[in-house]
DNA sequence: CTGAAAGCGCTAACAC
DNA sequence: GTGTTAGCGCTTTCAG
């Protein structure tokens, strides 16, 4: 069953294919009969445009690619899901493509949406030390561009990130204010910016308390649930003062949470735990997890309008870049409130 | 800055385009030397091959559609993961397109897809009521179509589904042999098979152990927390006895158990629970919740190798179609096991 | 081993 | 209001 081509239709209602091609694209010079007529073959041919010969032509596809290191994360799903919503109602399609965190896939991915003549494309970076040039390609080739949670900031490209500079703060302003003195933070050992500035804040809160800080009440590694526990393990280890925890991730808090209570220690009378991300367990383990929420689905519909705003006028790269900056909130929930659990 | 195509390659190197483009696709026909100076050239220029001419012209696309109800769940974001793994290793681009459980926006996506003249759809229905004349007629252009997770039976069309009546089955008869014996039941209003078959192994599995099958033990609503509470609140209030529940999903299990603590029941000691999804908060909350696992990246990754492996032969609708059926398998937890919690 | 030529299905400028 | 014409950038016979 060979696809019906807008030639069938014109041969159909013997008129030219260029009037069935403006029929169907609801040209005002088009009469409505015609219009009529066409659309009725059209259905009953089942005919489908073909997208690819109308792209190749135009120059849009109508298509906008979206990067992220991995949808097995509910952060990036929840971003994605925001983002996907957004782009679909307005008209476009989503390619999708996942990186693992890895710098090789991430210039593939590029590579591939370059070739599929993307419309646009929105990504999340792997690593911010390496890859500059390859996104620096993409702006060279006036594809219009857009970071979110992770930029690089050296590009001039528009983003929309969440100010992790306050999370910080605020997370750990929160545990000072809960009356915790001596507090730990674990975070990623990788060079990326929304955990250095969660460790700004966090540094600056003690600052602006006048707590001390101390290299050793900081823990780096890869974050998920052992790194907690493992930084629990060390703090009890070396007999290290604390009696609060900033994980920079939740997961990690979790890890740290489980050790201490293995322990035999009390969260959050003995010593308070805050994490990172709200993760949909926080809220049902005992004590629940406090945590900052980064407003994710709010954050893929906000990428998504900030998008389709810029693309808008002609020039994507004509003005400065817009940089969208999220505020998170901290959500307060039992392990970081001793006076609420009497 | 005009794009590179391969008539600017051929005219630097003096040979015709038809030349360039065989030494791009490696033809065998092709000198090594001219091979060499094509490839140096193009890498030189920043060529970009323009996939929409060559896939309307080969009529390939290798790009494949994949539908799924939310990537805002971390069952299908998580399969959804699998597959966009194993289909880009394999050189296939991923379109995705959400419905939010809409049949409207389900038949938007296919319509998309057919226009955009994918290699392929791999789909999770939104409801198996409706909708069928649309899936049959990607069927009848014959392009490679296969079901994950939820699939249409009456279609002939190849799927990956997990068997959602042994899962039920396992999960009531795990039960039973901690020794409960007046099992609630709670599940979806909706119509659909994997929530149906679910139900039926919990009655068989009573069945099969000589328990009486109650229709006033059995709940249905919209899963999720909400459900799962008011479930437990209607059974107090009907006085009805019940000493377990089997929750069809882990949100509504969750529900359950939150309902059971506030009210005093001691679970699992007076009342067990167990959920399914193997959600990610179940390991973490107190008393850690059993539930079943649906091996959700397996699942993404078997879909996506059986759809290489179907489209690897010429008619994909030749033989019978081929159903893969995977194995769940119990969580058991200590929301379930009373003799473990002392 | 390479060239010539046709055409995938559409858009859009130019006619009348 | 509708027809004519020229491509978009590539793949793919058919020649030689």
């Amino acid at each position: 069953m060979k696809k019906t081509t807008i030639h069938d239709i014109a041969r159909e209602l013997d008129v030219t294919f260029s009037t069935v091609a403006r029929a169907l694209n609801d040209h005002p010079a088009i009469s409505a009969a015609t219009k009529a007529a066409v659309l009725e073959t059209a259905k009953r041919l089942n005919y489908q445009q073909n997208k690819l010969a109308s792209s190749l032509r135009s120059g849009k596809s109508h298509v906008i690619g979206i990067i992220v290191p991995s949808l097995d994360t509910s952060f990036f799903s929840s971003v994605v899901h925001g983002m996907e919503k957004v782009l679909n109602e307005n008209g476009y399609s989503v390619l999708l493509y996942q990186t693992g965190e890895s710098i090789k896939q991430e210039q593939k991915g590029l590579g591939t949406f370059l070739q599929s003549r993307v419309d646009g494309i929105i990504s999340s970076v792997s690593s911010e030390s390496d890859g500059f040039e390859f996104y620096s390609e993409i702006r060279k080739r006036q594809v219009p561009l857009l970071f979110f949670d992770r930029a690089i900031k050296e590009l001039e490209i528009p983003s929309v990130t969440i100010n992790d500079y306050k999370a910080g703060f605020e997370a750990t302003e929160h545990l000072i204010k809960q009356g915790y003195t001596r507090i730990a933070h674990i975070t990623s050992e990788k060079n990326l910016t929304i955990f250095n500035e969660r460790f700004r804040g966090y540094r600056e809160a003690l600052e602006k308390y006048g707590l001390p800080f101390q290299e050793n009440m900081v823990f780096k590694g890869t974050v998920g649930l052992e790194l907690g526990q493992e930084s629990v393990r060390r703090l009890q280890a070396e007999h290290l003062p604390f009696d609060a925890i900033f994980a920079a991730e939740d997961y990690t808090a979790m890890g740290a949470l489980q050790q201490l209570l293995e322990s035999g220690v009390q969260v959050p009378l003995q010593v308070g735990v805050i994490g990172f991300a709200n993760e949909a367990f926080g809220a049902f383990v005992t004590p629940s997890l406090s945590t900052v929420d980064q407003q994710t689905i709010k954050m893929g519909e906000e990428t998504a309008r900030l998008f389709l705003k810029l693309t808008a006028n002609k020039d994507y790269y004509g003005s400065t870049p817009e940089h969208i900056v999220l505020d998170p909130f901290v959500v307060a929930r039992k392990s970081s409130q001793p006076q609420r659990q009497g």
